[in-house]
DNA sequence: ACTTGTGAAACGTTTCACAGCG
DNA sequence: CGCTGTGAAACGTTTCACAAGT
């Protein structure tokens, strides 16, 4: 629906960080090839990308880097602000709230969920805990429609029927399984067990 | 050189712990059709992964679970033992130490290093603690070959430089920014802030 | 002379479709 | 039959190459 990939979204979270940084030291103006070498791109694939977003740069100048970043936020970030919910308290979870609490609050990780009951209650993080139990209807009440499943793979489905109960529409799954949703829901998957044995991988295809 | 594809060698990890979880509950062949169900792929798609593998099927009885699973181990562990250091011990840190050091050590994490001297010399989730500066010697006497970047944006690049110095082949990035290194060195990004910016975005393009 | 924006070519990946086999 | 293994087609993504702007 949208007509933009996955990659290009994944690569334009990345200019825009870029670009905000440039932005916040004072250069003003920005080529796309000066993206393309800081982003490990092409200046090519860099203006492909930026085609989506409508925001057009100067032939003699480059690109306002303020001015590029705000319209990829205008794409990516939309309208109302969005809000998520973590599911699984433990220590890639509470590592997962100090990263995504800390400020940078372009999605507010705005409450999470654990099984264990020493945990429900408690505000970690700056992030109130609640009970697996009270997911589906604490996550319709608030609207939230980002989980973050960062639960033992053993758990991953069950807590992905919660969320799928709870009506998110995007799951960023941590757990090393491939969730059964239903086709309507984004899910990416950040399986760290596989990123670990692909890089082993690929560093021995390599000259020593 | 290897021929084989970076999204094939992350299929053929998920296929393989399926696959071993298969053979211990005690199903001792399966279908290409049931891989690709349980791991969200086309039969096609399995079979074609497979062929980089030389393990042959059966058209009547599909795949031999545990020797598939093997085959699969021998592509992608090769012979000996591999090893990962850990740079950043802080929250994600540790719980990446405690979510790699679990048994399922396929590639040990043999030791970590951090700026901060209050926690040099602990051992933490059984993994010996040194500081930064000991890195580039303390790689090279033990022969690692995949750094694990898990410091803050900031200190990304200089902790990068320390573990090219240090010659590992590739590095598993978690930090958001794109790391600066030669291009014989390996490099995966696993930028969890994009990743949710990418499930926020997604989760908008949906039917409410 | 340098850029941007973009149609068209090149390249990579997945799916189709079927020969061959048990 | 229903399966595997695979050439060929379809599809998606990136790069090339150049018209047009400054």
């Amino acid at each position: 629906m949208s007509g933009i990939s996955e990659k290009s979204v994944a690569r334009l979270s990345v200019y825009r960080r870029l670009l905000e940084g440039l932005a916040g030291g004072g250069d003003a103006q920005v080529y796309s090839h000066e993206i393309a070498r800081m982003t490990g791109h092409t200046p090519a694939l860099v203006r492909r990308d930026l085609m989506a977003v409508g925001f057009t740069g100067s032939s003699s100048r480059g690109y306002d880097a303020a001015g590029l970043a705000k319209a990829i936020g205008t794409l990516l970030d939309g309208s109302g602000d969005q809000m998520a919910a973590l599911v699984g308290v433990g220590n890639l979870g509470r590592a997962l709230l100090a990263y995504f609490g800390s400020r940078h609050a372009r999605v507010e990780v705005a409450m999470a969920f654990d099984a264990d009951p020493r945990k429900t209650g408690r505000v970690i993080h700056g992030c109130r805990c609640y009970a697996v139990e009270q997911m589906p209807v604490r996550l319709r009440e608030a609207g939230i429609d980002v989980g973050v499943l960062a639960v033992p793979a053993s758990r991953a489905q069950a807590a992905a029927d919660g969320l799928v109960d709870g009506e998110v529409r995007a799951i960023l799954n941590f757990a090393p399984v491939r969730l059964h949703v239903p086709e309507s829901i984004f899910v990416e998957n950040m399986d760290m067990a596989t990123a670990l044995e692909k890089a082993a991988f690929f560093a021995r295809q390599r000259p020593a």
